[in-house]
DNA sequence: ACAATACATACCTATATGGGAATATGTCAA
DNA sequence: TTGACATATTCCCATATAGGTATGTATTGT
């Protein structure tokens, strides 16, 4: 089997570098691909390829406006990610307190402190 | 030119499901590559080259233990992705606050509201 | 030394990619 | 209608996958 398709979902569309940049230039402010291909220096047809691609998955959204269309970044599509990576927020989180704990404790009792105490606690 | 490599970053890790469920059941549990092979039923070659790619961008840190080996998720590395994803969380952030808006409007003034009101607000 | 165990890697194949060039499609303006 | 403009799509190609099967490599126990 072959790596899943970029539109499978949010996960692959947004693997692609250049994609994560035009949903950052595009906050949700609409813009033509015109002015995307110009502020990111990129090939037209590349663009319209990747927008293709993040329409697919529902990460853009578009409107007809004349010959123009434009685009937006649809930001509650990029929320799956944000709360799939969130599951892990609690470990880097104790290294966090980590290194507060031991910042407090130096403050308390000097620079003295056992570092075991701080470091293994399973 | 074709796709980027899966260890080109956590992105292109992280875009395979299989590796997020590897990632996910690993927490910052060390775990042998048996076990993740039994309890996500998957192929042992699979699993090792899953890990193999997760290991090249330090999504997972691995110990030997007699013949075994023992991963366990490296969480530090997933929070760029968050961070990336967090960007946009001031967008669907406006999402909820209008709701929320409307729900206190209606709270106060009754169900009368004038819907334009609270839509736009360019 | 040998067999068994726990992983890693090599090999194969179908499939999809992203970029560039060329071309198609659609819309406006005169 | 014709031409100009804004995008989309097609074609071509080098490259990389993910899974399965088979095999390689350490490490342990007897």
């Amino acid at each position: 089997m072959a790596r899943a398709s970029t539109t499978s979902d949010a996960f692959n569309a947004v693997a692609e570098p250049r994609r994560r940049e035009i949903l950052s230039y595009l906050g949700e402010t609409e813009r033509p691909v015109g002015e995307i291909v110009a502020a990111l220096r990129m090939g037209q047809p590349s663009v319209s390829k990747h927008l293709r691609v993040l329409r697919d998955v529902g990460l853009v959204r578009m409107r007809c406006q004349g010959r123009q269309k434009l685009y937006r970044t649809n930001a509650e599509a990029i929320r799956p990610l944000h709360e799939w990576a969130g599951t892990f927020e609690r470990y880097w989180q104790h290294q966090l307190n980590r290194v507060k704990e031991r910042a407090e404790a130096i403050v308390r009792h000097g620079s003295d402190v056992n570092p075991q105490e701080l470091k293994e606690k399973k």
